[in-house]
DNA sequence: GTTCCTGCAAAATTTTTGCATCAGT
DNA sequence: ACTGATGCAAAAATTTTGCAGGAAC
């Protein structure tokens, strides 16, 4: 189900900056590249760390601040699953979409997907006269390695 | 959709504390019945507001450990929609269970129910070997006002 | 050179916690 | 009375903002 990085989210993100007059230098840059790379969601705090790791220093604010850009043109979602962090993945526009099966014991994040669930989806948001931008769906519960225990 | 107060879930939720040994006076037994009335959810600030505006004053504080009580024996699910705050609306365990459309332009949620999504999602989670303690799928778009505009 | 971006530090929010006091059973 | 609940104030955690310096074009 976590198949690879997004088709190539990343150029197209680059390709929408630049078009919108944006640049995409040190900091916003780095986290455009983090992103390319990931299949599922990540805090700010998540970026923060993983781009140190890489030796890439950007300040707190400047990833909020990219986040931020990102979301406002529709190339990142913002998901919430009830721990009080915010959390950023790339949205690909007319492809895959997942959503998210939480551990509420391990705090596992398991991505999944289900085609006929999309497609039910726009259905309910048809009857609601609600134009759907973006939808996430969370489970609650146990992942299979806890409820084992 | 959004239909009266839910079932009886304050007594529920009344004996259910009494049966673990919790108190239910003051303010835990202000955010029962305030809860008891709810249809949709709230947020902490929210029930603040209303105790406040029916004459009922309660520390913040106890507001957040009623809630962190009422969550922890299952009696109120936490929701976010991504704005940063989390929001709580009780859960009627065998009963009714909604899902919220959210307007990114006005902030209004909107609660709607759909048999076959619930169905869906006991087969999804099956499917995942995750023991789904609760779900909730957030719908973000323009609500029918605002698309009118 | 101009404009936008970045980082730091400070501020604003939301949520949690310590502690003395108070209320429910 | 005893135990647990409450409120206040302080702390913690997350996110936002102001501003001076720096990088991109």
């Amino acid at each position: 189900m976590p198949h690879g990085p997004t088709a190539d989210w990343e150029s197209a993100a680059r390709r929408a900056l630049k078009e919108s007059g944006h640049r995409a230098g040190g900091a916003r840059g780095a986290v455009v590249t983090l992103l390319g790379r990931q299949n599922c969601c990540l805090s700010a705090h998540e970026i923060s760390d993983e781009l140190h790791q890489a030796g890439t220093e950007v300040g707190i604010a400047s990833i909020y601040r990219a986040l931020e850009v990102l979301h406002g043109m529709g190339l990142v979602q913002r998901v919430e699953f009830g721990e009080g962090v915010a959390r950023f993945e790339p949205v690909t526009p007319g492809g895959e979409h997942h959503h998210h099966a939480v551990c509420d014991r391990c705090g596992r994040v398991t991505p999944f997907e289900d085609d006929r669930l999309e497609r039910h989806l726009d259905r309910l948001a048809g009857n609601l006269n609600h134009s759907m931008s973006g939808h996430d769906l969370v489970i609650h519960g146990r992942c299979r390695r806890c409820v084992a225990r």
